[in-house]
DNA sequence: TTGTACGCGTTATCAA
DNA sequence: TTGATAACGCGTACAA
């Protein structure tokens, strides 16, 4: 017991007896056992993270912001990948339940996974925050960006230029981030008093290939109802359209003028470099993971939406561009 | 105990008690206890990496091959992340020691870390395997590409296409990588029997910022010693290079070839696309995990050294290419 | 200041 | 087939 107290630097140990327990400590190679320890304390001091995606530049960032926070507050991590399967979102949780880490920083499957799900980890008292692709409504505190708005802006941004047909590639309809981009691709076109056309909205889910062959169904459209600028749902659905424009031998911007949306690292190296909206992966998953640590140490309750702005980031693909 | 036989499909239980079991556990929202099971059972079922750098693009993709092969294997994942940092890494091994983690798959900071921390992990018995950047002769497994072998090979696909003057932008002496890939471009030019000039070997970091740095200081030679071609340390000092050849006014690769080491993403995007090596960093992080499956499992013995093969990607900026 | 007894949730062992 | 007991390594509460 006086050896506990020693390690641990608590009061009512003689100076003297603690020199000799660090001294017999380090030399028997004494390395204290976290999990003996966890397991009394009941806290971990470990949180989990849940991504849908490892490879994609976004989140790696993000994971260093989250790393970042909680390591700099004596936490650790424990990270799980759900490749943005169902199932394998659903192992994860169950998972870190299971090694009864302090709180959950979870960005979603693309689908919006199981809700009930992540309801029946905050109800047995795990707090939980989303980060980027969140489920609002359930007591969850969000940290997102402002999709819609970001992409309200950026179709503004267009139509402001003088564009007045402008396409979208909209992802996937019921994944919350398309639809919300959607939106504000809506709004953008309502406040400019454009009408919306069905043929200019095109199903392109969220990767290269998809992006190309929306594009390409776009590009087949009557030379008058053909678009003259591509509001894409992402970074990687532009530069498949990107590459559809191009094979048509349609130049970029001064054929069909293209934005993407999250500043792949890509965009700035494309021979006609995207403009784009940045998302500050990095900070989102910093300030995710700083809320939840102010949850579990009682500084903050869960629940709220604390969104990230975002930057606009005008390059040549949009035209707009002063030379 | 009939309960932990029963929820855990131990042999000797009635079926119906194991049904009733199942349906009260289900019923109360029981979910085992990782940590007591750890405890007793010794082990975790959990694996530590510690990562030197998580937003470069080769750790992410290793990351998602550990993940991969260790999630089919019933593991999990405790990543920790040392900045660079000789501080920070000593911490991460020890919080994975602290955590009782059945193994750990480190890739060691630039510097190549303390040796005496590795051995002491080691002697603990934890098994530890490194992967890309390792430390030899400590008895761990290493799983790597050959350095060496592949900056030769690179190095004399340019001498092979007639560059007679090729310099090196050699990264930081005392970091393995470097060293290996230096030696390997010595190795090239002693076979084609090219004197080694010291002016022509430059160092360079492994950053953009060294790479632009040291390039300018080769091109303050005089027009008869300045090089044809450079073989550079890595990606990013490449991209730091080619930076300065353009400042020069110099045309890529009409008065300078260039390659570089990593197949860096932006690689195949420049404007004049980078040659490269492609380092396979999945498959390097699935190779890993699975020998220290192996070794944890006792299927293997710790030791050896594994050598994922490299792929030259030949671009433009070497000028070797057929057009 | 130091030490004793107990409990955290689980499994191994052995007896019923 | 089932259950009682001890043990894993640590921290809390309280006694010495």
């Amino acid at each position: 017991m006086t050896v506990s107290r020693a390690l641990n630097n608590r009061p009512n140990v003689k100076e003297e007896t603690r020199r000799q327990v660090a001294r017999m400590a380090r030399k028997m190679g004494y390395i204290p056992d976290h999990i003996a320890r966890s397991l009394v304390l009941r806290r971990t001091l470990t949180i989990g993270v849940v991504v849908p995606e490892i490879t994609h530049s976004f989140f790696p960032e993000a994971i260093r912001g989250i790393e970042e926070a909680i390591y700099a507050a004596g936490y650790h991590l424990i990270l799980t990948h759900s490749a943005e399967k169902a199932e394998r979102e659903r192992d994860a949780l169950q998972t870190l339940e299971s090694k009864r880490v302090d709180g959950i920083l979870i960005s979603t499957i693309e689908t919006g996974g199981e809700v009930a799900l992540y309801e029946h980890v905050i109800q047995r008292g795990t707090p939980l925050v989303f980060f980027d692709r969140c489920v609002y409504g359930i007591g969850a505190s969000c940290v997102c960006i402002d999709d819609e708005e970001s992409a309200q802006a950026l179709t503004e941004h267009l139509i402001g230029h003088g564009y007045k047909r402008v396409a979208h590639l909209c992802g996937s309809p019921q994944v919350p981030i398309a639809e919300a981009r959607f939106n504000g691709y809506k709004k953008a076109l309502r406040k400019a008093k454009l009408a919306l056309r069905k043929e200019l909205v095109v199903e392109s889910g969220f990767h290269e290939r998809g992006g190309y062959e929306a594009m390409q169904k776009l590009l087949r459209l009557p030379a008058q109802t053909r678009p003259r600028a591509v509001v894409a749902v992402n970074d990687p659905a532009a530069f498949g359209a990107i590459k559809a424009i191009q094979e048509n031998g349609l130049q970029l911007p001064r054929d069909i003028a293209i934005v993407g949306f999250s500043d792949d690292i890509r965009a700035a190296l494309m021979p006609t470099p995207l403009t784009t909206v940045r998302q500050p992966a990095y900070l989102l998953g910093k300030r995710a993971a700083e809320k939840l640590l102010a949850i579990i140490e009682g500084n903050s309750e869960a629940g709220g939406k604390i969104i990230i702005a975002t930057e606009q980031v005008i390059r040549q693909s949009c035209g707009c561009k002063v030379a």
